[in-house]
RNA sequence: GGGCGGGUAGCUCAGUUGGUUAGAGCAUCGCGUUGACAUCGCGAAGGUCGUAGGUUCGAGCCCUAUCUCGCCCA
């Protein structure tokens, strides 16, 4: 005999223990394991590779979709008997983690070029260490089913290794090159970004006006200081956002066929306070109705000025540094920071008489996705990957199939990412990460290597220096899903679990990452690292607010897990999502769910309760209608769900679940069950065997969205069982629900639909009575009388009175069921459901003229379905819409007539 | 400028091969606590599915246009 279970599921003392209970068991780890003597390699493999989150992160609710989506995933795998691996790991997020601890080190009143690399890179290692376990801890608390012995990190060594083999590869292909490009420099972190990191918002900036003169023919040259000299001097007027590139401009740019400026081209123009002279030259880029109709070019700080210097073969002018002040070649600017030179360069040109106007204006600023400040296109020596035959294998992966991906209109956006993608920089100015595995000889030879060398590979010169960079962090996260299962070794993890399964992660890191690691899963191990990738939405908040701290408006899940406990909370993130769908979440939601884990609880409670309660000697009896009804509802809930599950449909899935648990099952079943139980013996029995069978399969189906939950009252469900005379019904179940078999439905045995069918009709009877029980406001507690002719129904009511009786609050010795009537009770109300006329005698409480009214009122609106079902009879739907629908509303039809009928004769 | 998504009950959202008077949770209003559950039960009210056309026997769902909000790319 079980101990009496708290009326009240308590999560807190559940789930860690729970939790300890899976991992001491070894439940996380694939059941067919290739490092086993008895691996078999027949048995199928389900495998996901885990988002991994920065390893010095905090759980934000990102963390929790994901996990609580892949956890799903593996769970529902597991269950239906793949070996199934979920790969969980940290990535080493390079700026990221350089901040925290930049940050820490000002605090301290240092900084890491006071450090130094070295020191720098162990106090590094050293924050990782201390809060490396602390991300995993709270992924392991959503109840992550990884394998925890396969756990990874981006800067371990094996991982490490891969890196270097393949940037080596890379580059021993010709895949790899090193030069003066214009990248994205974030003065603020002093490196290069990609293209990825950097994020345009619209905002308000100044348009600036001024004066570009231009060199007259007799050659005597403006230096653009004295008034005097303007004043018969042209000018080519140009506006710009970035004053200050002025000391970088190389050429003055307007259209060809302009006629106001046609007479200036091939001309020279003077810069502005510098007196550097340039060219003026013609370019169809230039937009003749835009600004002034003329374009200063600025190539070595403009992506556009660029491509025009290279096509006209422009010299380059940086005069910008690392940290965005004016450098040499702003002349007496230099020293200045960007801002501060355009204030002063703008004032001293309106001295000198070259301003025109300055005019607000809105345009897209691009911003550095990490710091937020504004991102200087620069020219710059950084290393990059030669993209397009890498994105055209990518590009074929997801175009024929190999790859699909979920939802699938994010295929159209990762087509025009790869049609439109440009090298990736992967260069990083950063000391976190992996280091570029090249080396420096006095003579400016270059060794790329896989172990570090010793001396130049080709002068053999001692003297060599690393690259002082490192990589990209996406770079070695492209890896992930073959690196943290040993590649490049061929490993035997390898073999049997790569290619993985699915891609779970959210679709903003599309381009980022899942990109990314198809082009090198391809490139490296020449399959597709997975055959499905699935995005989940953003999380915000109740209203679709971004979710922000300065907004005040974060969800903190470890919050809501402590309050709220964490299945409700996964619960929510499944089921109020759909696939690519960003989802409003709010605490309500979550308490919602709460209280559902709450009613699975009671529900196992009442269900345990009754097989306790049952005699020693007792044997199932017949099916009753109510058993039939609620196993056909559960055949056809698993064959929903198992629909669902295969077109990720999870949240539809998870709802329908719900539904059934709650309406189905605790609403109908299980209060037809009470009475039956009541009644003992082999009823009792029957009635004790159904609620276990049913109530372990809807655990099964429920398991990947509330584990917890569902392990804790499965495992009660089971002892209750082992103890019972019904010990038969878990002989073949599995010690814990984890690792149980996922339900599968049985085939349709023909008997369904009329079960179903009957069911109803007693449903619609006792909600019938109800509805005017609390019309006429009857005590629930009052047993009332009940005169029902049932016509061709009247062996079904017969056989169900108890039911009906029970469930509607009926007197059963004052229920009297027969085919008709003789004469119709006086002082009673009628209820009219389909055929079958109901009869409440409620002596004093009938008002003839209130029933009239309640009475047309209800024929009104059989009628008016009447009329409507007879339209629909009479046009061209007979014709053509399929017979079986059209039987379907003839019968309909013939229900509406017949209640029509009924309703009339009462009205007489 | 190009692409994508949303606009369904007071609020937040479901509604996948178009099948006939649209569902849930929360909120609201009645009634109800002697054993599964007040983290509950029974009942009620609440929507011309953004707008206008079209296709169809039939449209929340498909097509066209349009308004509006949001996102991505340039």
């Amino acid at each position: 005999m079980t101990k009496e279970l708290p009326k009240a599921y308590d999560f807190k003392s559940t789930e860690s223990r729970i939790y300890a209970m899976w991992e001491a068991g070894k439940y996380f780890k694939p059941h067919n394991d290739p490092n086993q003597p008895d691996f078999d390699p027949n048995v199928k493999p389900f495998v996901i590779a885990i988002p991994p989150p920065n390893v010095t992160g905090e759980l934000h609710l990102g963390h929790a979709m994901f996990v609580s989506v892949e956890d799903l995933m593996i769970r529902y795998h597991r269950m239906k008997g793949y070996s199934a691996l979920w790969v969980p790991g940290t990535d080493h997020a390079g700026i990221a983690t350089q901040l925290m601890v930049e940050r820490e080190l000002i605090k301290e009143g240092s900084n890491r070029e006071e450090l130094g690399r070295e020191k720098f890179l162990e106090r590094t290692w050293e924050w990782k260490r201390k809060y490396a376990g602390h991300i995993t801890g709270q992924i392991r608390r959503l109840g992550a089913s990884c394998d925890w012995d396969r756990e990874r990190f981006t800067l371990d060594e094996g991982l490490s290794r891969a890196v270097r083999e393949a940037f080596v590869r890379l580059y021993e292909k010709g895949m790899i090159y090193r030069g003066p490009r214009l990248i994205n420099w974030s003065p603020g972190l002093k490196t290069a970004v990609s293209d990825l990191e950097v994020e345009y918002s619209e905002e308000d900036a100044t348009l600036y006006y001024f004066k570009y003169m231009v060199k007259s023919d007799s050659g005597s040259s403006t230096s653009g200081n004295s008034e005097a000299e303007l004043r018969d001097s042209e000018f080519i007027p140009v506006a710009t956002i970035r004053p200050e590139t002025i000391l970088g401009d190389t050429a003055v740019a307007v259209h060809p066929e302009d006629e106001r400026f046609k007479k200036y081209i091939g001309k020279t123009a003077i810069v502005p306070m510098l007196g550097r002279e340039i060219p003026v030259i013609a370019d169809e880029y230039v937009s003749m109705e835009f600004g002034t109709g003329a374009l200063k070019i600025t190539p070595a700080h403009d992506p556009n000025d660029y491509a025009i210097a290279q096509k006209h073969n422009l010299p380059m002018i940086s005069m910008l540094d690392k940290e965005a002040k004016v450098n040499e070649n702003g002349g007496k600017y230099q020293g200045l920071d960007r801002f501060e030179a355009r204030k002063q360069l703008w004032a001293e040109m309106k001295e000198a008489g070259l301003v025109i106007k300055t005019e607000p204006y809105r345009t897209t600023i691009p911003r550095s996705q990490r710091g937020g400040e504004i991102v200087e296109p620069m020219i710059s020596e950084q290393w990059f990957v030669k993209i397009e035959g890498m994105a055209n294998a990518g590009l074929d992966a997801v175009k024929d199939g190999r790859i699909k991906i979920v939802p699938e209109r994010f295929e159209k956006t990762y087509f025009n990412w790869l049609d439109n993608i440009k090298d990736w920089c992967i260069s990083r100015q950063l000391w976190w990460g992996h280091r570029i595995p090249v080396w420096y000889c006095p003579d400016g030879h270059m060794t790329v290597a896989r172990e570090d060398p010793t001396q130049c590979a080709t002068c053999g010169s001692k003297d060599i220096h690393q690259d002082d960079d490192v990589l990209d962090t996406w770079f070695s996260s492209g890896l992930w899903p073959f690196s943290t299962l040993g590649w490049p070794d061929e490993t035997p993890d390898l073999k049997y679990f790569y290619p993985t399964s699915y891609m779970e992660t959210g679709y903003d890191i599309l381009f980022f990452w899942v990109a990314r690691m198809i082009m090198s899963g391809l490139e490296y191990t020449g399959v597709a690292p997975f055959h499905t990738v699935y995005l989940h939405g953003l999380i915000r908040d109740e209203h679709g607010q971004k979710m922000s701290k300065t907004k005040g408006n974060v969800i903190d899940p470890l919050t809501v897990m402590d309050e709220l406990g964490t299945d409700a909370l996964r619960f929510t993130l499944l089921v109020g999502a759909t696939p690519g769908n960003d989802m409003n979440l709010s605490v309500k939601k979550v308490e919602a769910n709460r209280n559902f884990a709450n009613k699975v609880w009671n529900a196992g409670r009442f269900v345990i309760n009754a097989i306790n309660s049952l005699q020693t000697d007792a044997k199932p009896g017949d099916y009753t209608l109510a058993d039939s009804w609620i196993w056909a509802r559960l055949q056809n809930l698993i064959r929903d769900v198992e629909r669902q599950f295969q077109n990720f449909q999870y949240g539809q899935a998870g709802q329908q679940i719900y539904d059934f648990l709650w309406s189905d099952f605790a609403d109908w079943y299980v209060e037809i069950a009470k009475q039956e139980l009541a009644e003992g013996g082999s009823r009792a029995a029957r009635a004790a065997d159904t609620l276990a069978r049913v109530f372990d399969i809807t655990m099964r189906l429920l398991h990947p969205f509330t584990p917890f939950i569902t392990e804790e009252v499965w495992g009660h469900l089971r002892n209750a069982l082992q103890t019972s005379p019904l010990k038969d019904v878990c002989q073949d179940w599995s010690e814990v629900l984890i690792t149980a078999s996922w339900p599968t439905p049985h085939s349709l045995e023909g008997w369904e639909a009329e079960k179903i069918a009957d069911f109803e009709l007693i449903q619609e009877i006792v909600r019938s009575i109800r509805n005017l029980r609390a019309e006429k406001n009857v005590a629930p507690s009052k047993k009332i009388a009940a005169y029902i002719s049932a016509g061709e129904k009247t062996d079904l009511l017969k056989d169900q009175s108890k039911v009906l009786a029970s469930l509607a609050g009926l007197n059963e010795a004052e229920l009297k069921i027969s085919a008709s009537l003789a004469e119709k009770p006086a002082d009673a109300a009628a209820l009219v459901v389909g055929s079958v006329e109901i009869y409440l005698p409620l002596a004093g409480m009938v008002d003839l003229a209130s029933e009239k009214t309640r009475l047309e009122k209800e024929l009104k609106e059989a009628e008016s379905h009447i009329q409507r079902l007879e339209n629909l009879l009479n046009g061209d739907f007979t014709k053509k819409a399929p017979a079986a629908l059209v039987q379907k509303e003839r019968d309909k039809l013939a229900a509406y007539k017949d209640t029509a009928e009924k309703i009339k004769a009462q009205l007489k």
